[in-house]
DNA sequence: GAGCACTGC
């Protein structure tokens, strides 16, 4: 401890900070800052007047860093030293260093925006910048002004971007502290491979074969590849020739690998053995492989990325960062000098990698964050101009604002309302947080509360779904509930409410192929909202979950109701003709239930009418995860909201200018167009729909214009069907176009459009558009 | 017959 490089900067860290409210400290790896800071600020008595709050994007870390510095304190973790996570305070009257997770400090602040009880607040890890990091650096920004005197701020960033930061703080000092690892020698390919599969396949047993002994730890970027790889570098070193190199193990580690296969790379490998980790990203920070002599970089990453303008998440591979690529390397010299072989050439490093990242916060839907933001009531904030280090973009801003006016928590001027600020007590997502408001009323808020939990541990649950498990699944899930039909909301439910009923069997969990960890997390999860809601209602709401498990579906029927009204900004519509849908929206995009989802369709095999969704994600294509069935009629109402929204408003801008955007809704002019007549009513579906097409569109062709204002005038209608109908083509354009521009119009034109999805049978739906 | 990287309140 003694050598640790941040010992020796001791004195000019002092210094600094008695001089500057906010500093920025650049720790490379190793450098003792997550330990050391809080206990030298300590012992210069920081902690006389207030707290020092050290906060870290990860539960593992807070507990862990906290453990080791109440050992170097030699005091009882829980009293002067101490940590907060989720479920679990392990901090008392007497703590005055505190280890947190960046979300906890946040909902600290929901509580006490000024965060009095601080001294001192280091924002550990920060260069990692989590969404939350990034919203307590713009807290930090304004707190620094306002608690000018007595609260000091401190910063870790990447070596790249300190000075980004330090700009930020109105330029505050940067201080560089020096890490102890190992030099790491790298090592670039002369071209970007075809496969970087294969490549890594060949570099991997290069070393394997010509290398000193020291594990190999190669990035890939998923689950897929990871499986590949390990399988064909199995074969390969059974096919070596016995004796010619040591022993190999290959060890994946991706994140929905079970726990107990994840510490697998903790057991040191047996002697004259070497172990080559196939892993993605989570090796670079969040799991530290110890023994790591050789890094592989495929030099990508699989990243999710949220695009306000659909309103869509996607799942994609690509480049990494210079800072990431850095880290990767780093994992190489941690026990003593190491290699780095990074399958790009070094121009790719140098001109095509961005410096850092992109924040999490220009990659997220920013609902959540902007009801947090609005019910914190800072008279001084305005969301569009709120100062962030890196701020998302005004579309994804005034998306947010449009998510949360749908859900009741904004008004039309975009101020919070009282659903608002309760649903911002709620540590959930705001569809959830919605949900369970308007559970309460209907009287099922124990089952919603039980959904709302399920879905929150969703991810850890089912166990992984690799090729032979599959099978084994299968075969034991029969028992399982299926949501009755009506979606996987219903399913998580009836999971719960079973499990229950076992009086929370361990064995249940496994003959069903359920991780136990995910249960008991989720029952957790379920009492933390539950006594939050007793709080909020100040009083006893009915909580329990029902003592027998029975399908009702009474409950199921005001359940989905209340979903829908917490999901009315992600519901879909299903295709006329298919089972494709589309979703409901400012840009509605054409989707499909997820393959996993047990949503069931009717006899004549169509899925319900309209759904609603938890997510919406591209990976191959863009799939509706975890959809539940709902009733047109509790649809209605929220199209009607859709229709009349004003952004402009929302965003409280009323001297902005409104652009014609095309294809906009609100922008078409509603007198000049009318759609009118349905001749066919045979099918009573394609009657529906039309009469959505028409309760939503009033169009109206003027006979009057000229025949080329009549064109653009149909050429407004065939976009406004292309908007409810994305998947059609039209058919016979142009000589719908020269019936127009005859001398005397037809008093009625029929645009026919046709199904292009290739999944359908080319079957067609007519739009006649009478012209008055 | 197709399939989700990693965190967190």
């Amino acid at each position: 401890m003694a050598n640790l490089p941040v010992l020796q900067f001791e004195e000019k860290i002092l210094e600094t900070v008695e001089q500057h409210p906010v500093a920025v400290i650049i720790g490379e790896t190793g450098s003792g800052k997550s330990t050391q800071l809080s206990q030298i600020l300590h012992r210069e008595g920081y902690t006389k007047s207030g707290i020092i709050g050290v906060t870290q994007p990860r539960r593992v870390a807070a507990v862990s860093v906290a453990r080791r510095v109440a050992q170097e304190l030699d005091v009882c973790l829980g009293e002067e030293v101490g940590y907060a996570i989720r479920f679990e305070d392990r901090t008392s009257e007497r703590t005055c260093i505190k280890y947190l997770t960046d979300g906890v400090l946040l909902r600290e602040s929901l509580a006490n925006p000024e965060l009095n009880k601080y001294s001192v607040i280091i924002l550990d890890e920060a260069h990692e910048r989590s969404l939350n990091t990034d919203i307590l650096l713009g807290l930090m920004k304004r707190l620094v002004t306002r608690r000018a005197l007595n609260l000091k701020v401190l910063i870790t960033s990447a070596t790249l971007d300190g000075d980004k930061v330090s700009k930020f703080f109105s330029n505050c000092p940067v201080m560089t502290i020096p890490g102890k690892l190992y030099p790491v020698e790298i090592f670039y390919s002369h071209e970007r491979p075809k496969s970087y599969l294969e490549s890594s396949l060949k570099t991997a047993l290069d070393i394997h074969t010509r290398e000193p002994e020291g594990d190999v730890l190669i990035f890939m970027t998923g689950q897929d590849d990871i499986e590949k790889l390990v399988s064909k570098l199995e074969d390969r070193i059974r096919s070596l020739e016995e004796g010619s190199c040591m022993d190999a193990i290959i060890l994946p580690l991706h994140g929905s690998l079970p726990p107990e296969m994840q510490v697998r790379v903790f057991s040191p490998p047996p002697p004259n053995c070497r172990r080559i980790i196939v892993a993605t990203n989570i090796a670079e920070t969040s799991l530290t492989v110890d023994g790591v002599v050789y890094v592989i970089d495929s030099g990508y990453v699989k990243q999710r990325q949220y695009n306000p303008s659909t309103a869509m998440y996607s799942l994609d591979v690509v480049q990494i960062s210079k800072v990431q690529a850095n880290q990767r390397a780093g994992r190489a010299g941690r026990t003593r000098p190491g290699k780095c072989y990074r399958l790009y050439p070094s121009t790719v490093y140098q001109d095509e990698f961005l410096d850092a990242t992109v924040p999490e916060i220009q990659r997220s839907s920013l609902a959540g964050s902007v009801l947090y933001l609005k019910s914190l009531d800072l008279p001084d904030i305005d969301i569009l101009k709120f100062d962030f280090l890196d701020p998302p973009s005004t579309e994804s801003l005034e998306d947010a604002l449009r998510q949360l006016y749908l859900i009741d928590a904004i008004d039309e001027n975009g101020s919070i309302t009282k659903v608002g600020r309760t649903m911002a007590e709620l540590p959930l997502e705001p569809s959830l947080s919605r949900t369970l408001m308007e559970a309460n009323e209907y009287g099922c808020l124990s089952q919603a509360l039980t959904v709302a939990a399920m879905l929150s541990a969703e991810t850890t649950l089912l166990p992984n779904r690799s090729k032979n498990t599959e099978k084994k699944r299968k075969h034991n899930h029969m028992d399982l509930p299926d949501g009755s039909g009506w979606g996987d909301h219903i399913q998580l439910l009836q999971i719960f409410e079973f499990w229950h009923q076992t009086n929370y069997s361990i064995d249940w969990c496994k003959d069903n192929g359920l991780q136990v960890r995910g249960m008991k997390f989720v029952k957790d999860v379920r009492r933390q909202l539950a006594q939050i809601m007793q709080k909020i209602a100040e009083g006893s709401l009915d909580v329990q979950t029902s003592g027998r498990w029975v399908e009702s579906q009474q409950s199921y029927l005001k359940l989905r109701k209340a979903l829908c009204k917490g999901y009315a900004n992600q519901l879909a519509e299903r295709m006329l003709h298919h089972n494709g849908y589309r979703t409901l929206g400012l840009k509605p995009q054409v989707v499909q239930v997820h393959p996993a989802s047990v949503l069931k369709a009717d006899e004549e095999g169509k899925l319900p009418d309209y759904v609603l969704y938890h997510e919406l994600i591209a990976t191959t294509r863009p799939y509706l995860r975890t959809v539940c069935a709902v009733d047109i009629k509790w649809v209605m109402p929220i199209i009607d909201k859709i229709n009349k929204l004003n952004i402009i408003k929302l965003s409280g801008g009323i001297d902005r200018i409104q652009e014609g955007t095309e294809g906009n809704v609100s922008d078409m002019p509603k007198e000049e167009v009318v759609v009118a007549g349905v001749p066919d009513d045979s099918e009573s579906r394609i009657q529906a729909a039309r009469e959505r097409f028409l309760a939503r569109f009033h169009f109206h062709i003027p006979k009057t214009s000229h025949s080329g204002e009549r064109s653009i005038a149909l050429l407004s209608v065939w976009r406004m069907a292309k908007m409810m109908e994305p998947a059609v083509n039209v058919c016979g354009w142009t000589g719908v176009l020269s019936q127009l521009h005859a001398d005397k119009p037809p008093k009625e034109v029929t645009i026919e459009v046709r199904n292009v999805l290739s999944f359908t049978l080319g079957s067609s739906v007519v739009f006649p558009v009478q012209v008055f």
